[in-house]
DNA sequence: ATTATCTATAGATCTATAGATAATGC
DNA sequence: ATTATCTATAGATCTATAGATAATGC
């Protein structure tokens, strides 16, 4: 029947955690409705509680993964060791943009689901500290070191970081709001993006470059 | 007996509004509860039908009015007309960064509900058009002379918008997820706010400025 | 024997309305 | 006479489970 977009596998348990992420993603948790995950998995309502028993538990599998991608996405853009430290960060501002751009509705799923019930998040907050702080540490170290030999000005390292997040993830999460308002300037979608991601770079060189 | 947070008026349909506005501000459409407005304003549940005839008559009351408050922010931010260009950019990014402090549940609320039905979003997009078109000119035509005097770096006003409400917006809308990160870096709410605002305006200021 | 799947339904909400009663304004 | 309010309940979902049946792996 529906062969388009969520061709289904020999595996339920697979299927159902699919439809589940898109459900979960789109509606968020109060939204989404388990016979409509059930549906678009292409299995029985029954199945789901089968394998997960209740929604509660089939959105903490979806959340917790998206949580651990999220920490994971900031850690792999950073981490480009090898390059000196300006290239390093304005390296990073571009991974990680451009992976909120191949997952534009992870911040705004993430950000309502936490706000909604914080107590969802403190299992992961834990993992996520032991993920990040090593990143905050080491590069901490490298802008108080470029800030000593006078080559960038000096920044807090987390402060930093919350600049480059704030620029890159706002501009998806807001696009619904500020499209309509722009029209010319976001008619075409690829080329704002392209835009937005040299603004951020400008904006964040620009942040530690010595005056 | 409930004197403490939300004292009932005279005024049923003000209560119900009010405890509306606290309901869906919190836990959105999807997750807001008609029967906890009516117990929150102290009436009885079929008086909010009567006043609002449906949940989503009452919502969209609610939705219309914060657009035209976000909207109206951004306008009475930067509508500082006396000032000189530099100062009036300071003090636009100050006053939008005191807008959202004060409205910090705003950003999330309008940003998810808009997602999740943009057809909610269509009447009052012209309005907000309206509201910041003449902002927009306004602004870039100082900019370009600005620029053209070589007192500041060429921009497109409406980049520069996106940046400053991207910084000033994100920290509120991340806040739950960063805290437990930056334990001591936003122990002190206040601090960590304040911090941030001059983190904003040194950062917009620099990417403004003639190197 | 165990695991996977389906049908049918219980039980809990939640929105909305019908219809009666009370309060209010001429 | 009109407006405001309450009680009671209809009707629609939605989550979850019970219990039967089919498929699978030794």
């Amino acid at each position: 029947m529906d062969t388009t977009k969520k061709r289904h596998t020999d595996n339920k348990e697979a299927d159902i955690l699919h439809a589940a992420e898109r459900e979960f993603l789109s509606k968020g948790y109060a939204g989404a409705r388990t016979t409509a995950i059930a549906e678009a998995a292409g299995v029985t309502h029954a199945m789901l509680h089968y394998y997960f028993r209740t929604k509660e538990q089939l959105f903490k599998r979806i959340l917790d993964e998206k949580l651990r991608l999220m920490g994971q996405s900031v850690l792999a853009a950073f981490g480009q060791p090898e390059l000196p430290l300006m290239a390093r960060i304005k390296d990073g501002i571009e991974r990680h943009f451009d992976f909120i751009a191949a997952n534009p509705e992870l911040p705004r799923f993430i950000v309502n689901e936490i706000f909604a019930h914080p107590e969802r998040y403190e299992l992961m907050q834990e993992n996520i500290r032991v993920l990040l702080n090593p990143l905050q540490y080491s590069l901490q170290q490298e802008l108080d070191e470029s800030a000593a030999r006078n080559d960038t000005e000096p920044i807090d390292a987390r402060m930093l970081l919350i600049d480059i997040i704030s620029l890159n993830v706002f501009a998806f999460i807001a696009f619904p709001i500020i499209q309509p308002l722009l029209g010319d300037l976001t008619a075409d979608r690829e080329h704002f993006f392209a835009q937005r991601k040299q603004e951020n770079i400008e904006t964040i060189m620009r942040r530690l470059k010595k005056l």
